[in-house]
DNA sequence: GGCTTTCTACGACAGTCGTAGTAGATTGTA
DNA sequence: TACAATCTACTACGACTGTCGTAGAAAGCC
């Protein structure tokens, strides 16, 4: 019956990207961001997106001298890694093992990235479990 | 303004996780599989999840002797390609690189795993890329 | 042949999300 | 000072999702 935690829905998390790309922000310019990437919404859309993602507690508005100024409270990784998480737990019942194997057999990776997983890798095993 | 193209949501994926743990299933197979993870739900719940999933076309339905047995048209993994493609493209702009390395610094595998991946990340550099 | 159980079809409702309009307050400007 | 451009606060609305209820058809039982 209680209805259930939502989240971010897929445009909250395009603001997001526009405040983790540019920095605080005002709405006029979460516009304008979405604008230069060709998504038509209205300044008050962006209002209204700004003012849940404030409700939910992703981000903070400062009134500066003019206008509302955003900044995000969640960082692009600290998401994903939930985003991640959620998956794990969704999909995989907590076995994290075979979402990984997943993503590396079917994404691309560049030499270098390839180079970073595998020094990853080979201190997963020597290294104890981190306590994150 | 095209009302966005929805997927699939949390207890709509859990409906298939019992197709995909269960087989083949009817309403009340799948509503036993609810039941017995504690999540109470009504008959006509799980039979309305059903029904949307077969609309969507996740699902397909059959009328046996007495009544529907719906199969799943989706794998899991398939489910978990497209859930981290999504990711990738909405949280890394395309590079799966920086999502992997969250994944891998955050979760633990058992040793098993972990030699899985190793494997599997040696063999990228050789490879060339995938066709998908 | 009635009564009970089970299924299916359909309708409904509240909460979330994407999208936006209106009204009133604030600020800048001719 | 009067007008135009902005900003904020509210309200609204349709689509999607989770959750059920009701009604009628099917099947089994006394």
């Amino acid at each position: 019956m209680a209805p259930r935690q939502y989240e971010l829905g897929d445009v909250e998390v395009e603001v997001l990207k526009a405040l983790w790309e540019c920095g605080a922000s005002t709405v006029r310019e979460v516009l304008t961001y979405f604008h230069e990437r060709d998504r038509r919404v209205a300044y008050t859309t962006v209002q209204t997106l700004l003012t849940r993602l404030e409700q939910k507690g992703y981000v903070t508005g400062d009134k500066s001298d003019f206008a509302f100024v955003y900044r995000a409270r969640l960082t692009r990784n600290r998401l994903m890694r939930s985003r991640l998480k959620a998956l794990v737990s969704q999909l995989c019942d907590g076995a994290a093992g075979p979402l990984a194997m997943q993503l590396i057999r079917n994404e691309r990776f560049s030499a270098d990235e390839v180079q970073e997983l595998q020094d990853l890798i080979d201190h997963l095993d020597t290294e104890p479990k981190r306590v994150r």
